[in-house]
This record gives C-alpha cells, structure tokens and sequence, in this order.
DNA sequence: CTCCCTT
C-alpha cells in the first residue's frame, strides 16, 4: 500500500542534479561537517509576526533583496558566522558582501539547479555557497509520467480485515464501489489508471462523509488511500458545481487549500492531486518554502482551484495577495494533530482568520493523521462543526505488528559504534535512521560515509534541492541509509524501508508510532529498532510499554521494570497524550481511567494502527 | 528542549 501515495522519484530528481549530486552520499559527506549555526529560520520565524500580516510587500520585498536572503543562507552555510539573528538583522549583513549582488536577486533572476555548479561559485564557497533560488523540476504534463508508479502490487485484500468506527451523529452509509462515489467519467478513468480498483476502508467511509457534506476528522495510515479520500470528494463537488474553468488572473481564490506540515508531504499530496485532477478543468497547484517564490506565483496566476502548500509559504502568498480565501469550500488539513500541535497552531489559526475565508460553518474542514492525541482533538473543535464526524481505520493486527520492535539499550556515546554494528549486519537493506538533531543527523551521515556506508541525510537545515535529492537517492537504492530528523517521520511514502533506527527516540509516543510506520507497510515485514538510553528514555518508556504490548510485540524485561520505576507512584505518571483512534467525545472517560489503574490507551475497539 | 513551518 506504500505506493498508493507514493511520490514520484523522478519529480525529485532533475536530470541537471544528477550531476551536482550524482554521488550523493560522498558528496553529501563534503557537506556535512560544515559549521552550521543554525539559520535564522527560527528564531525569526518562532519570533514575532511575519511579513504577510503586514501585506505590504514592499517591506517583504525589500528584505528580500537585501539583506535577508543572503542572511538566511549565511545562517545555514556559514558556520559560526553571527547568524543567530535571523533575517534581517545586521550581523547577517555581512554574509551578504562575501558573494557580492551577483546571486541575489529577484526571483526572475534565479538559478536552475544545473547552475548550481558555476565553478567560480563554487570555488568561493568553500562553505558558503551563495543563496541560490531553488526552482524544483518542472514536472512533466504528458499523462504517462503523471501517472507513472502507479502498478505496483497492491494488495487490496488485506484491506477486508480492516477494523472501522464511525461516530458522531447520522453518518452516511459507506460506499462499497467506487461506482457508487458517482464520479465523473474524467475522475473515474482517473481513478482506474492510478490502479485502484476498489475503495480502501478510509475511502469508502471518507468518500461519502464528505459528499455528505461533513466536516471529518479521521484516523487512518498513511498509505491507507487518505489522500484518495479527500481528493476525490473534493474533485468531483467542485467538478460537478461547475467551476469556473481556472484561468490567469492577479487574484486566485482556490476552492479548496490543503495543508502538511512538511514540504516533502505536501509535495506527494499534489502528485496525488495531479493524477486526479488530470483532464479535468480542475487545476492544483502547489507551494512551499525553499524554493523560488516568483516561480509558484506564476504557477497561481495561471490558475489555481485546489491550493496544497506547507503553512508558512502559504500564508505568504495569501498575504501577498495572490491567494484570496472567499471561495474557500474545503480546508483539509493533513497530518492534523501535527498542524495543531504548539508548533503550527498559531499558523493554522492565522490561515482561518484570513481575510475573507468562510467560517467553519460556512466551510468543510477535513482532518487526516495517524494519530490524534486527546488534547488536540478537543482543539480540533475550534476549527470543525460541531457534529464533525469522527472515523477511525485500523488493521486490526495489521501494519503494527508487521514491524518488529526491538530495543537496545545503548547509552549515548555508544550509540555510534551500535549503528555501525546494525548496519554491518542488515548489509544494505534500505535503513531510516532517525535522530533528534539537525546536527546530529550531519553528524551521524558523515560518520557513516567515512564508514562506507552509503549514506545520505535530510534535514530542516539543509537546501531544499538537498532534500529533494536525498530522499530520491534513498529512494532509488543509490543510498540504502537516509539519517533523518523528524522531518521524514510523518507521511512521506517510501516503498521497501525494511528498517527504521531510532537512534534516538523521540520525546514523544506519536512521534514513535509515526516513525516506525515508515516501515513494514504493504504485507512486508518491518524492523524498528530502538536505541534506549535509560538516562534520556524513561518518560517514553512507559507509553512503549502499552504500544509493544498493543502490537502484540515482546517486552524486554528491562524496559518493564524501566516503566515501573519512571512511573512512580502509581498512576502519579499518567501519559499526557494519548495516541490512540478514538473520538475525544466518547465519553471523554478516558481521562478519568489515566489515573486508575488503566493503562494509558483506552479500551476502545481499535487496537491497532496508528500508523 | 527539538522538530517542522516565508522571505
């Protein structure tokens, strides 16, 4: 099923980066152990308002040509240089002199990846490499590479297994055909050359639910056909209520913006919007940071009915005026509990009080993510009606138990020399690793490609073309390890990941479930393993407890008695999220069992998946 | 605290 949303390797490789990065993983190894101060990304971006409240683009526009672009790159390159201040504050100023205007520019000006290798930059760079504006491939519009990828075996069958809750009140009755969506003949030919045949279960609940006109928040794998789900629905409505064919103008108002939480994701949804919206009058449109901002407001001029796009690149476009929210029919939301989490929230809040954008009952609001902590679901109240639907999909003894959990107990500076060891041992199997780090991720990647292992890396901190080629490397086999942050754990559909190292674990139990859901997907056996490191690990370890026994896995007795001790006094520790598919609004009992003796996922019939 | 999110 990994391939269902599967992105397209070639989108992400460009013929002219072949070369830049053809060896990638020893390439990549000149680059990691840069001094990287971190860049002003953050502190600017956590900071304080941004560019787009202001709308006034000449403020925007004039730190664009200034100082900032070559600020914010001085940060990531530059190695110790004061970039700490983050954009547009004067010690990044410097940075700017050592390329001199050349690169700067406008977006008009930008450079296609092949430039990339200007000898003469390069030369200079030596660690700081000027800013380059990334224009992405241009993905190719011929119907054979749309919808290329699209045979892989998938095994629809396992699907009948699957385990389905509905709640709320009045849900529609579930489709069992795709016939039944009633989709036009584009979107069914559409439908048929992606390789579905039938409806997976999040599709046939999902697909009616939204017909119906509900607001959704659903709870189901990734590669699970949610974005399927979604899309479908959405298509056909708009198709079906006749949307004014899209055609150029200063202003486009999408009928319908969906939201991820990382490029990469957000990326794999519009290949997934793009095969189903082929032929049709119905245009997506994508837009994300990293890469040159004139390029994507070309690309929304042109027309624009389904907007995709990461948070921060989209309010910008909206702020900048080329995106108008009035005729906002659907906000869809992927990856909900991340997209609410203290991380996006103010973003996501900032998106529906846009100027002009429907209000939650003038609107449909779709939620999709694996997980859906207890806190959060209440939150997600703030932006859905309140007879919302809630539907769960899970296998039951499915995808969870097909990835084999293990865990090591390894302190800290062991962890190096252990990796090394696993990776001798699993040869060159494709192996995630994931770190906590942007630093550490370098850190690791480089280590291991003095290893000779093949090796590359993503990361938050490195280019976006950096990115993109690491993921198609690891993708295409060139290089079997990716060491990556969080940024990867979430949703991005890789087939054939036959291990997940969590080198280390994260801080906490969703992030877990996602991350080893990158493995063991589609019928294969997965392996996760676990680097425990008893002086980091303990909060984590009891929340492990219940999900290995959950997943039907064996708990080493040392992780046992680890969960017993850093829970202390009974019921003292109870979990402060929980991950589990089930509706907050059930009873809302289970608050009151985290402090019995319950254990700290609710009894409710979906065992299984998280993904 | 780190991660991810515009310029």
């Amino acid at each position: 099923m990994d391939d269902w949303e599967g992105m397209e390797t070639t989108a992400l490789t460009s013929p002219a980066s072949e070369g830049t990065h053809g060896d990638s993983w020893n390439n990549d190894l000149s680059k990691f152990g840069r001094g990287r101060a971190g860049r002003g990304f953050k502190t600017s971006f956590s900071g304080r308002g941004r560019g787009f409240d202001g709308t006034d683009r000449s403020e925007l526009d004039g730190g664009d040509d200034g100082v900032c672009e070559n600020g914010f790159m001085g940060g990531s390159r530059g190695g110790g240089r004061g970039s700490r201040g983050g954009f547009r504050s004067g010690g990044d100023q410097g940075a700017r002199g050592d390329f001199g205007g050349g690169y700067r520019g406008k977006d008009e000006e930008v450079f296609a990846q092949g430039e990339d290798k200007d000898p003469q930059r390069k030369g200079e760079s030596e660690g700081e490499r000027p800013k380059v504006t990334y224009i992405p491939p241009t993905l190719p519009e011929d119907e054979e590479s749309i919808f290329a990828h699209y045979e892989k075996g998938i095994n629809f069958d396992k699907y009948d297994d699957i385990m389905v809750d509905v709640s709320g009140i009045n849900p529609p009755h579930a489709i069992m055909t795709f016939e039944e969506a009633a989709l036009c003949e584009s979107l069914r030919r559409n439908v048929s050359k992606t390789g579905y045949v039938k409806p997976t279960p999040v599709q046939k609940h999902g697909i009616p639910i939204i017909t119906a006109g509900r607001d959704l928040m659903a709870c189901a794998q990734t590669g699970s056909g949610k974005t399927a789900a979604f899309l479908l629905p959405i298509l056909q409505q708009l198709m079906a209520d006749g949307v004014a064919a899209s055609s150029f103008s200063e202003l486009q108002e999408p009928e319908a913006i969906i939201v991820a939480p990382t490029r990469e994701l957000i990326h794999q949804i519009y290949q997934e919007a793009r095969k189903f919206a082929f032929g049709t009058c119905v245009r997506p449109v994508v837009v994300y940071g990293g890469v040159s901002t004139g390029h994507q407001i070309r690309d929304i001029l042109r027309g624009c009915n389904v907007l995709c796009g990461t948070p921060g690149r989209l309010l910008d476009m909206i702020g900048r005026g080329k995106v108008g929210c009035s005729k906002l029919r659907y906000l869809v939301l992927d990856e909900a509990d991340r997209m609410l989490d203290m991380g996006f929230e103010p973003d996501m809040r900032r998106l529906v009080a846009s100027p002009g954008i429907p209000s939650k009952e003038n609107r449909q609001t779709l939620m999709f993510s694996a997980t859906y902590p207890e806190d959060i679901q209440r939150m997600a109240a703030d932006f859905l009606k309140t007879d919302y639907l809630f539907l769960a999909v899970g296998v039951v003894g499915g995808a969870c138990s097909d990835v084999e959990q293990t865990f090591v107990q390894v302190t800290k500076f062991a962890k190096r020399e252990k990796l090394l060891d696993l990776l001798q041992t699993t040869g060159t199997e494709r192996t995630l690793v994931f770190v906590e780090t942007k630093r550490q991720a370098d850190f690791i990647a480089t280590y291991l490609c003095q290893e000779k292992v093949r090796t590359t890396s993503i990361h938050g901190d490195r280019e976006q073309q950096e990115r993109e080629q690491a993921l198609a490397d690891f993708r295409s086999g060139k290089c079997p390890v990716l060491v990556a942050t969080s940024v990867a754990a979430r949703g991005l559909d890789i087939p054939d990941v036959n291990h997940v190292v969590n080198f280390d674990l994260p801080h906490n139990i969703d992030e877990y479930v996602h991350r080893i859901g990158r493995t063991g997907r589609c019928g294969n056996i997965g392996r996760a393993v676990s680097f425990y490191d008893p002086d980091a690990d303990g909060q984590l370890s009891r929340s492990l407890l219940t999900v290995l026994s959950k997943a039907q896995q064996e708990v080493p007795s040392w992780l046992e008695e680890s969960a017993f001790s850093c829970s202390g006094a009974a019921g003292f520790n109870p979990p402060r999220k929980s991950f589990a598919a089930t509706d907050s609004r059930k009873g809302g009992s289970f608050h009151d069992n985290s402090t019995s003796s319950q254990p700290a996922v609710p009894q409710t019939a979906d065992e299984e998946e998280w993904e």
